[in-house]
RNA sequence: GGACAGGUGGCCGAGUGGUUGAAGGCACCGGUCUCGAAAACCGGCGUACCGGCAACGGUACCGUGAGUUCGAAUCUCACCCUGUCCGCCA
């Protein structure tokens, strides 16, 4: 969320922001508005604080001459009156206000100088890792996985509906061996402090993280309560230290989480419907950071490189690329993906996201720190990325390692984890 | 799930419906004293918003929201959270 002060004050680079993101005809009657919104903000505030002032004092004269044992009613009279219109001016205070916060929600971050202008026509491939192997005579990873027993797919169809994966035997190992080998190489060496999170959330975290309110269909919610299954363990990760105030010293902050996501994936039907590329339910591991303003551009190079580690440690091909404006994700300020190259369907897979926030987030989840003893307190930046998500992962994995006889070659930091060499 | 108890400033802790933004203490900052330090003493010490170049003025904030009242930290209701005990359960 923007601060309404940045409508106010740096109206131009707004606009221009929006229109990198190619936004800025949808949303120049949201900022227009809300400009006048907030004239109208201010001048019912200084109304009604006059008036509070003058209440104010006339109750305090009520009560002095209660006191001496004179007669107040005529004075309670109008004070009552006075109260009354104070009454009404905060309602419509308060509408206004509404309106402001319902404003500032539908416009996106602005993105850095560096992020392309325009749709995703402009992504840029930024850097490519390893080779991708010829397609030819590769088949795609459901049918292997399905014939090594790897994956169930129509009986995760049975038991909770299509979308939702079951994986067994070896497979089931390859998520266990995934979710160690990523946590031990980001504890161990990226220096993340892992972090175990509850996947059910409040409707509070959910608005501090900009899910809500505008994205409340992609998401499963609990009928019975009123909480929310996570889509990413970006929620409660970067919802840790929602409301408080950090010392400057712990600052970089890197937390990592392992833990299982979901997604209602509303409006993506027989998009990448097959396999393993789009589901309900999948397994990621992610980083957050929060930082200091002047190192965000530096941490995300940081933290995307943690998550190339993976790829290049299981020995995936990938690339990384740069979004553009129009495509990068709605509180983002710029973002990298990582997409691996599965050569049984042919595509590059987006495995992971990177993300800096700015402060657009903090801002929400209201998370500062203050640089010095006595200064004011500010808004961290807030940055995440996965590294990774499994299934894509997986993906890649039975077709790029696969074997003309159809078996798979477990990738060699792998398999201590899985404890074999070769799945078939 | 049930029964009690409680949620006040960075922390502890007072608070009778009326100059209470809130006593007192701790912590913190500045000063006096000291060769220096400690102790003691003196002073300072919340946040946000609105107006103002500023000095400053105003408003709001005692878990959250609503209500009663001329006036609410203080009274009423609902909700949230914490603690203790009971029940249930992996």
């Amino acid at each position: 969320m923007h601060d309404i002060r940045m409508v106010r004050e740096q109206s131009a680079a707004l606009r221009d922001g929006m229109q990198r993101r190619g936004m800025l005809e949808q949303l120049e009657p949201v900022i227009a508005r809300l400009e006048s919104l907030d004239r109208e903000r201010r001048q019912t505030i200084q109304t009604v604080e006059e008036r509070k002032a003058a209440r104010n004092a006339a109750s305090q004269e009520v009560g002095r001459k209660k006191k001496a044992g004179e007669d107040a009613s005529e004075l309670q009279a109008q004070t009552r009156a006075l109260g009354e219109e104070i009454a009404r001016l905060e309602a419509t205070l308060s509408d206004t206000e509404a309106a402001i916060q319902k404003g500032l929600y539908e416009i996106p971050n602005v993105t850095l100088a560096e992020v392309p202008a325009g749709d995703e026509s402009n992504n840029t491939v930024v850097r490519s890792w390893g080779t991708p192997r010829a397609t030819e005579g590769v088949k795609p990873h459901w049918e292997v996985g399905e014939a090594l027993k790897l994956i169930d797919l129509p009986r995760g169809a049975k038991i909770a509906g299509s979308g939702f994966i079951v994986f067994r035997g070896a497979g089931a190992r390859l998520v266990r061996a995934l979710m160690n080998l990523m946590l031990d190489l980001h504890t161990r060496d990226h220096g993340y402090d892992e972090t175990w999170v509850p996947v059910v959330v409040n409707r509070a975290s959910m608005t501090g993280t900009g899910q809500l309110p505008k994205f409340e269909d992609d998401m499963y919610g609990l009928t019975d309560d009123q909480g929310f299954l996570i889509p990413t363990a970006e929620v409660p990760v970067t919802n840790l230290y929602r409301d408080e105030i950090l010392d400057a010293a712990q600052l970089p902050l890197a937390m990592c989480a392992y833990s299982p996501c979901f997604r209602r994936e509303a409006g993506a039907a027989g998009k990448d419907t097959r396999g393993l590329l789009r589901v309900h339910q999948f397994d990621k591991v992610e980083l957050v950071r929060y930082c200091r303003p002047e190192d965000g551009a530096a941490q995300l190079e940081l933290l995307t490189g943690h998550a190339e580690r993976i790829l290049q440690t299981l020995g995936l091909p990938y690339r990384v690329v740069l979004l553009a404006a129009g495509d990068t994700g709605f509180s983002s300020a710029m973002t990298y993906d990582l997409e691996v190259f599965a050569p049984g369907v042919g595509k590059w897979l987006e495995v992971s996201s990177c993300s800096v926030f700015t402060d657009y987030q903090a801002r929400r989840a209201n998370i500062r720190f203050r640089a010095a003893p006595g200064e004011k307190p500010q808004h961290v930046y807030t940055l995440n990325g996965s590294a990774l998500a499994f299934p894509r992962v997986i993906a890649a994995i039975l077709e790029h390692c696969q074997q003309p006889d159809g078996s798979v070659v477990v990738p060699e930091a792998l398999r201590p984890y899985v404890g074999l060499d070769v799945l078939r």
